[in-house]
DNA sequence: CGCTTGATTATACAGTTGAATAAGAAGGCT
DNA sequence: AGCCTTCTTATTCAACTGTATAATCAAGCG
């Protein structure tokens, strides 16, 4: 008899390749980045191999193309969050830093796919771009909402509070996601909130009871 | 002719061991987790890749104790760098905050060797302990030189600003050693101590004039 | 000095990898 | 309808993976 041929329909461009990338996100977050084999990414985007090759030359194009995607949701969430408009500016970063502190940013999946792709960043320039660019976003996000603050600070200075910042939320980030049962519910919120105002000179604390509110999508 | 055996001298264990992991870190320092293999670390190691299985039951184990051992290079550079006897409190805190945001440990090669091994600790309980305790004993070391700190805090305060002041210095260390470029060259280790000092309310970039000196081996 | 021991090498193996190619199916065009 | 381009699958390939096992040689001991 004839071998029985899958039968598949065709799909549009974008949602191939958005599948494929999804596919290799989550394949990455679960089993690092030796788990993301051609095979297993087509298999969990319901496709076979060989269509990869189809929508990008080469494996490591998809993987590019993953971290493009993973990198521009991250800053996407604290964009989100920073434009609240009917806010204090103080309120605006506090939503900004509570909302890189829970999920789905802080997430063992998400921390895990980012240090994924981390050594690939050494050899490809392109991808280093990539990342490069994404910080500074992040941080030039940070900047604006405390050059907003009301407070007498030279313009000189925000340049080093916003990289304080987004190291100390990137280290909260890393450690809450990595080790969840080592901190109370909010306890890094709070944290987090605290030490922000301690480096800006201002108080988060108050403004923010309201703020298991923000952020929910 | 026959064909000619390898020539090699026999070695002790401790020295084998610790040549296999040094050759399995350096391997992923460069191309991450998919560039050790075994062959190229016996390569590397300077033996042939069936000695692995006489000193390690399967790759794995040579993966955890690599990574123990990371680990373990890591707090020992802080610890050391708090031991310092003649010096003031602010003057010891100082001195570890820089150690951490100067080479060795700030270098690309030590965060991609840490973030190499990130997706491991999800699915092998044995490893995410390690990481744990590391990190653990890392803040515990922070956590004492604040309490050392001559100033009216109350203890209960001291945990949550040792977990800022580590995700402070993991943010700064991750970022520095990722995009060196970024920075000028002490950037980062006075934004470092002016945040850490924000956030405990002392003043550590007056007694660290000397810091150039400290920390080095 | 000869012998035993076990550290080390060499070879083999089954499975998997990323990539290449050819065949077939779906849908748009006229 | 019929053709033609584009998408999708199936199959193949050489290279490489971790592991297993057998052969061999370095070195310490009697």
């Amino acid at each position: 008899m004839p071998p029985t041929r899958r039968i598949y329909r065709r799909e549009g461009e974008e949602s191939r390749r958005s599948a494929l990338i999804t596919a290799t996100q989550s394949l990455v977050a679960e089993g690092g980045p030796e788990a993301a084999t051609v095979r297993a990414i087509a298999s969990r985007a319901g496709v076979t191999a060989g269509l990869i090759r189809h929508y990008f030359q080469t494996k490591e194009e998809l993987i590019g193309a993953s971290f493009r995607a993973l990198m521009d949701s991250m800053i996407q969430t604290g964009a989100d969050a920073a434009k609240m408009v009917d806010t204090s500016p103080e309120g605006r970063l506090a939503a900004f830093v509570g909302s890189t502190l829970r999920p789905p940013v802080m997430e063992a999946g998400s921390v895990v796919l980012w240090a994924g792709y981390m050594h690939k960043l050494r050899n490809d320039p392109d991808l280093l771009a990539v990342h490069e660019a994404a910080y500074l976003a992040f941080r030039d996000t940070l900047q604006d909402l405390i050059a907003a603050l009301p407070r007498k600070a030279p313009a000189a200075q925000h340049r080093a509070e916003a990289i304080a910042i987004n190291a100390l939320l990137d280290g909260l980030w890393v450690e809450g996601s990595l080790l969840p049962d080592s901190f109370a519910a909010r306890e890094l919120i709070t944290i987090g909130l605290r030490s922000t105002g301690a480096i800006l000179g201002v108080d988060l604390l108050k403004p923010t009871d309201l703020l298991p509110e923000f952020g929910k999508s």
